[in-house]
DNA sequence: CCTCCGTGACGAAACCTTTCGGCGAACGTA
DNA sequence: TACGTTCGCCGAAAGGTTTCGTCACGGAGG
């Protein structure tokens, strides 16, 4: 493998008959550059097969082109399941391709044992995906100097730098759905794991019914036991002396079970029990009956938080959250039975 | 926000007394050093918080220390779910984190429209995940000179640095189980997709029907449209004279249709039919009722394929294809109907 | 006493790009 | 003609690290 030196801006300017500032300048868009003169470098870096050095760039401007996206942190011991990998791969990848489609590059950065390692990364900036309340992560970050974008909101947090999912708006979509389908005594499977996204689901779900004087039930399970304790959830659900004849389960994995449950206990869905899920995912639209769920949309909120990020590198002061709205997908399992 | 110009070698080496050469030294165990100035300069670089800035060190030395991975190309128009998400996310998570024990960053590369955009990412190496038989990227990159390393072969290469299932292995693996569960007629839901791990499986399947003598039955589907062909396989396959008592549905999503189709023509699974699937998933873990699968390790494949990578990258001339064995998970899919 | 060699440390070049300030020419105006 | 301004382009420095070759020192061998 005959590998010759790669060429370096210095070949394609005497390719070009021009300086080095020259080809730099036109690349960049910077400076004044006479319009032919432009056409000759940009043919010039084609013929020569030039691309700047990453590295060498970042040295000199400090920017290195590179975001990193932390990702959840899930318990996921070796060998077991990602929790949510349907929402988490779509929203990496969506990411990765918003940050090529600007010109930039994604590092997938694990979350490290130490926190303080996330600083060391050398990146332009850094999208946090589901940060816990208080998160130490950002604290260090903001305390480097590091841009930090969040995807989902920190409660304690008011600075604006996140994207966010409208989640009171997209549960009383769920609800009124339920309600419009014919439900009368809708339950909410949720949990107090420290993630806004559960606590502002309960608060909607406590207001809406309020609203309409009806009885809340909720029931809060371990998000690190999904499967398990929502059915057990369930069963308990079942068994009261008025049971509901809706439930929205709300933690990634816990729709399943709940489906599965049910059925177990000899319900029927929907004509029994409507059913739906708080984040879609491939699972629930093969699972028999198709469970009716929310869509967060991880493209679009991976596209806002790379958009947010790259503004406020640039400096930006700030930009406000950036909210996407939930689609909710009706499906078989909340076919009304009015 | 008051932030400080960020420490330097330089800053380093004047506060242990020494040269910025010294400290290089220390930093990469490279060089003679007294045992005793290499503690001071190990505490000076505590104490003054520096580290090695990536792109200086990369620019200089040529080895950026990151590492791409180039996702499999699944057709997932916005808004569709990715199918196999699970591995997928696996494999993605494990690269990363192997990559960071192995003090190195992961990348995550989409497959660019344009394959020569992959010279252009300026990393020390490639993993691409699933590549095509004759995959253009290969091409493109070996002919830069750029290393990489690949999960799952390509049937028409022969160099060696590749990570692969055991196919032929884990195929033997999951009939013979059938077989030991009383199976008699094993049917074989399989594509003709250009990726070795599916012309592999027929092959596999049909020696060993043949060492039976017994009578291979092989439908192939659409990957593109996994549910609907699948489903629609099992339908013909249920209608023969002699319809077989055992699916093997090997392409990602396929299983849940069959499990779905045979229900809905009135099968039991397992009573009348067994089902195994080809990748392992949360899916069919949560399915009713679970399904027997491959687990195909792929944080076993992520941490060979970044090692293997690390070994091209450091000039070795061959290291062999890694075989990475598959683990058969027994679910109630196939408990046998002896 | 001189030479040789190993040890421990260092100075300066090199890596490739961006950026700052400057410079000559052309142009417009008085 | 003299002067000011804009245009188009350039030279050289800077950015932080690694690496190559060199150097001072002290002990061993002749």
């Amino acid at each position: 493998m005959n590998r010759r030196r790669a060429p370096t801006i210095r070949d394609v300017a005497s390719f070009a008959g021009v300086s080095v500032t020259t080809v730099s300048d036109v690349v960049n868009g910077k400076g004044r550059v006479d319009p032919d003169t432009r056409k000759r470098v940009i043919a010039a870096v084609d013929e020569v097969g030039w691309r700047p050095r990453r590295s060498a760039r970042a040295l000199r401007s400090g920017q290195s082109g590179v975001f990193a996206l932390c990702l959840p942190q899930r318990d996921h011991s070796v060998g077991d399941w990602l929790l949510n990998a349907d929402y988490d791969m779509a929203l990496v990848a969506a990411c990765a391709a918003a940050a090529v489609d600007s010109d930039r590059q994604l590092l997938l950065a694990p979350r490290p044992k130490d926190v303080t390692d996330l600083v060391r990364l050398d990146v332009d900036g850094v999208i946090i995906a589901d940060p816990q309340e208080g998160d130490l992560a950002l604290t260090v970050l903001n305390g480097a100097g590091i841009p930090v974008v969040t995807i989902e909101r920190d409660l304690r947090r008011t600075d604006g730098w996140w994207v966010e999912t409208d989640t009171v708006g997209s549960t009383y979509m769920v609800l009124d759905h339920l309600a419009a389908q014919g439900a009368e005594r809708i339950a909410l499977i949720g949990s107090d794991a420290p993630w806004a996204w559960f606590s502002e689901t309960i608060e909607a779900y406590t207001t809406w019914c309020e609203e309409r004087e009806w009885r809340p039930q909720i029931r809060l399970i371990d998000v690190n036991k999904p499967t398990t304790s929502a059915a057990a959830a369930v069963r308990r659900l079942l068994r009261l002396r008025r049971p509901p004849d809706a439930i929205f389960a709300q933690p990634q994995g816990a729709p399943l079970s709940v489906l599965a449950a049910a059925t177990a206990a000899g319900r029927r869905v929907p004509d029994d029990l409507m059913l739906v899920a708080g984040i879609d995912g491939q699972t629930l639209q093969l699972a028999h009956p198709p469970i009716t769920a929310l869509d967060l949309r991880p493209v679009e909120i991976a596209r806002a938080a790379i958009d947010l990020l790259a503004r406020r590198v640039a400096g930006a002061d700030t930009a406000g959250p950036e909210v996407v709205e939930a689609k909710l997908v009706t499906r078989q399992s909340t076919l009304g039975h009015v």
